[in-house]
DNA sequence: CGTCTCACG
DNA sequence: ACGTACGTGAGACGC
């Protein structure tokens, strides 16, 4: 038998074979891929999430069934025979989102290119087709496979049908058999109807008896069997109410159960025999991928996602620098393959304009006086990308360049901070330039990335100047359209050179301070580990959560208080829940304090100083999407501070000369104050302009005390809600950030909204106009598109509306710290003063400087930075100095 | 490479 | 009913 199967070819043996039928309810599959992702686009701007989910689904189906039979099924419309027995029948449904229906129409085409033959009925669900064909096929002993998020469709689990009902996500679903049926509900698959009968339907509007819930229902079945049992023994139900009720509802309960059963005989006209797959055509898939982006489908199909077409360009290598082609303004690029442009190797260096692209190394650069006149002359116009980069790349070999004109990526960011990547491929692509390519093709990623030859990186190079050039004009054409010329080129630009200036400068680490420090924590982390050892009863990864956590719940059995989606969650604020339930947990918290400080900071920064003794961090300026910046190897953004152990990393940042000091200056409440400018408030605006402490004036309003008389829990639970407001409120982020319940948060908050009304009709405006406009912006103009806040899922909308909140304060703010930093690194040229910016912590400045000029920035760096912006409430700045950024008082 | 945790504003 | 505070970067773990 074996070997007259192997003689037979495939499609022969399909008929020997029992048939395996799998019935896809497509609106279902559809709405249920469309909420399990966030709302993605093609290029085109039209959604594509739901098309993406439903493949996923597909591809993992056809993966795990095999069918050799197929269909998808749809609801064919808006009234089926189901009205007719009961009017209101899905009544008050919320309308498909237009951002799924727009969808709808991909998803036929992608099923016409797997070849699954897809079927609709005119007055008939879904349902019934499906449920119409798995009778059909369980007819000749065919096995049926049923896959829906809808789980009405258990009804139909029989010995030759499953049904599976996605689960969270998209691809994982629950597995229904009739033994699952009755293990999960205690019933069989026919009693469901029974079930939904008397329980009703919210989602689909069917009735049922009131106060019959699942359990209700179950219970009955259980006891009686179906609807007309538990009708002829309603003596026997003693519960008054619910007696009434099924006395009250009879015909509602009768009613629900046949709106709720699905059509084993509907009328369709397809057989199963025109149901045969027999897999996708292969081109048509790779088409509908193409145009809908999805490039990783794409590649998994072993076809690239199209290149775009690479027009050719001449470069031309100069060996002789001549002064003729060093125009009055050219785009300038310096290509390296590593993106950390402090350390990284100049691979080489390119100038286009419209008449010719030049490649140059390194070397010849150095020995052209022509050139290095040219970069130094600030009447020639560079226009880059990533003017920073190329200040300081350049500026670590001894070369001076001025004159930067255009940065294509702070435009890019500008016009739109969510989308940008510091890539000019990618960046280029989104003003629709293609010709140049992405780093990763040439250089290629992880141990395969490495230098081509050298013609290459000519082209590759010069494209890329090339493509800077040719995007000057649209790129600076929107800003000035958006009213964001004078951000991008009177703010980012000439912060970037700063920002560049600040990088090369660098901070002077104590490596020695650090690792005494180190050497400290060791010893303590050594001590609490056996400790947490002995206590446990034996050796474990206290730095695995997963590890941790079977120590804690299952051996010791203490209580798990919130969990993670891969098992129990370990989090700080949970350890501090069950402190007092356990010696272990103090140990616990306090190694993990320790280990993180020694392995991030001591470790880690030890590992950033460089040869001259100082740390250089990077400041990304095209990242955030509020504005901030970012600073990463190392992020000196985020120095412990707030704990004393932490707080002593500190120490180690010093004055990089004898003689001089560390000086900082910090906004005190900018977000706040931005608040009460923006929103007018004012009792927020007085309180400022008094010069009040904010959260106990927040306190006493919220309260309704008298200043004096606001108590140290109230002042802290004002400077939560102070926080929460800026956050974009909601009383559940509140109640877990006070650790009360949730009614009480939100009681706080509608306190606070009336005690100030002017905050509570911004933060209601602002995200009308977000809707409005599709955006939200700061104060110098800054933008955030946000689409999500029109989605019909209320999380994803949620998340915007708070974002709308969020985004104009934090935004607001950097604005203003970004000008300030302009304002005062002119102000210390103005001085002539040796002083040298070194940080920028979102709120605060911090700077060296040398003993004598200590007492004069006292007075001018509150100054500059308070006036860096007109507001209607004074802002206001502290300073402090010292030898180390500990010691700063 | 994703997840968890935790450092900062 | 829904289930989250806003914005970051880095290290350790475990697949």
């Amino acid at each position: 038998m074996a070997e007259l199967l192997d003689r037979l070819n495939k499609e022969e043996r399909k008929y020997l074979a029992k048939k395996k039928i799998v019935l896809l309810d497509g609106n279902s599959l559809a709405y249920r891929a469309f909420f399990a992702l966030p709302l993605l686009t093609n290029d085109q701007g039209i959604h594509t999430n739901a098309v993406y989910g439903f493949t996923m689904m597909l591809e993992n189906i056809l993966k795990e069934e095999q069918p050799t039979h197929m269909l998808v099924a749809w609801d064919a419309g808006k009234q089926t025979f189901r009205h007719k027995t009961y009017e209101d029948y899905k009544g008050g449904r919320q309308k498909t989102p237009s951002e799924l229906s727009e969808q709808f129409p991909y998803l036929r085409k992608l099923l016409e290119a797997y070849k699954i033959p897809q079927y609709e009925l005119d007055q008939y669900e879904a349902d019934d087709i499906i449920g119409t064909l798995s009778q059909r096929g369980d007819d000749e002993d065919a096995e049926v496979v049923v896959i829906s998020g809808d789980k009405d469709l258990t009804q139909l689990t029989s010995q030759h049908t499953t049904v599976r009902i996605t689960r969270k996500g998209i691809t994982d679903t629950e597995i229904y058999t009739p033994d699952h049926v009755m293990e999960k509900y205690g019933i069989e698959p026919h009693q469901i109807i029974d079930m939904k009968g008397l329980m009703g339907d919210a989602s689909d509007n069917i009735p049922g008896v009131p106060g019959v819930g699942e359990k209700t229902a179950l219970k009955l079945l259980k006891e009686y069997g179906s609807i007309e049992n538990v009708y002829a023994s309603l003596d026997k139900i003693t519960a008054k109410k619910l007696n009434e009720n099924l006395t009250n509802h009879k015909e509602s309960a009768f009613m629900s159960r046949e709106l709720a059963t699905i059509i084993i005989d509907a009328p369709i006209t397809i057989n199963i025999e025109e149901l045969t797959y027999n897999g996708p055509n292969m081109d048509d898939v790779a088409d509908i991928y193409t145009e809908l982006k999805f490039n990783t489908l794409l590649e998994k199909l072993g076809r690239s996602p199209v290149e775009e077409p690479q027009e050719d360009i001449e470069v031309l290598t100069m060996l002789e620098v001549d002064e003729k082609f060093l125009t009055d303004e050219m785009a300038l690029h310096v290509e390296m393959m590593d993106d950390n442009y402090l350390t990284a190797d100049i691979i080489g260096v390119s100038v286009a304009d419209d008449e010719r692209t030049l490649f140059f190394t390194l070397d010849r650069i150095q020995q052209s006086e022509v050139f290095l006149n040219w970069l130094k002359d600030d009447t020639k116009k560079k226009i880059c990308s990533d003017s920073k980069a190329t200040y300081a790349a350049f500026m670590r070999h001894g070369i001076e360049v001025k004159g930067i004109d255009f940065d294509l990526l702070l435009g890019a960011y500008i016009v739109n901070p969510s989308t940008s990547s510091p890539e000019i491929a990618a960046v280029a692509k989104q003003f629709g330039y293609t010709n140049v390519e992405s780093n990763e093709v040439v250089y290629g990623k992880g141990a395969k990335k490495a230098l081509p030859e050298i013609d290459v990186i000519q082209d590759h190079t010069a494209r890329k100047a090339l493509a800077v050039w040719k995007l000057k004009q649209t790129v600076e054409e929107q800003l000035k359209e958006n009213e964001q010329f004078d951000l991008y080129h009177e703010l980012e630009l000439p912060l970037a050179l700063i920002l560049g200036e600040m990088e090369s400068t660098g901070v002077a680490a104590d490596r020695e301070a650090l690792s005494k420090i180190g050497t400290e924590l060791s010893a303590r982390i050594e001590g609490l580990q056996t400790l947490i050892y002995e206590i446990a009863g034996e050796k474990f990864n206290i730095n695995s959560p997963k590890q941790l956590g079977v120590i804690l719940f299952e051996k010791i059995g203490l209580t798990p208080i919130k969990k993670t989606k891969t098992g129990y969650s370990t989090a700080a604020d949970v350890l501090e829940k069950l402190e007092s339930e356990h010696e272990i947990i103090s140990h616990i918290i306090l190694y993990r304090q320790l280990a993180k400080l020694n392995s991030t900071y001591i470790e880690g920064l030890l590992k950033e100083i460089h040869e001259d003794g100082k740390i250089h961090t990077r400041f990304q300026q095209a990242l955030t999407t509020t504005g901030r910046l970012s600073s990463i190897n190392p992020n000196l953004q985020n120095i412990p501070v707030r704990l004393e152990e932490g707080r002593k990393i500190r120490a180690a940042f010093v004055p990089s000369e004898e003689g001089w000091s560390l000086f900082a200056a910090d906004y005190s409440q900018i977000e706040l104050r931005v608040l009460a400018h923006m929103s007018e408030d004012e009792k927020l605006m007085q309180a400022f302009k008094e010069g009040a402490d904010i959260h106990r004036s927040t306190a006493a309003d919220v309260f309704g005390v008298e200043v004096d008389d606001v108590t140290a829990e109230m002042r802290d639970a004002a400077k939560a809600v102070n926080f929460g407001i800026i956050y974009g409120i909601s009383d559940y982020g509140l109640s877990q950030n006070l650790n009360i319940p949730r009614k009480e948060a939100a009681e706080f908050i509608d306190k606070y909204l009336s005690s100030f009304p002017g905050v509570k009709k911004y933060m209601h405006e602002i995200v009308e106009s977000a809707k409005k406009q599709g955006y939200v912006t700061t104060l110098m103009n800054r933008r955030r598109y946000l689409p999500e806040i029109k989605s019909s899922n209320f999380n994803v909308r949620s998340f915007a509306e708070r974002t709308a909140m969020n985004t104009p304060i934090q935004g607001s703010a950097a604005d203003i710290i970004k000008q300030a930093m302009i304002d005062m690194s002119k102000r210390l040229k103005e001085e002539g003063l040796e002083t040298r910016m070194l940080l920028q912590v979102h709120d605060e400045l911090i700077f060296e400087a040398p003993a004598h000029e200590l007492e004069k920035l006292e007075k001018i760096v509150p100054e500059v930075m308070e006036a860096a912006i007109q507001l209607n409430v004074p802002l206001k700045v502290e300073s402090s100095h010292g030898k180390s950024w500990y010691d700063m008082k």
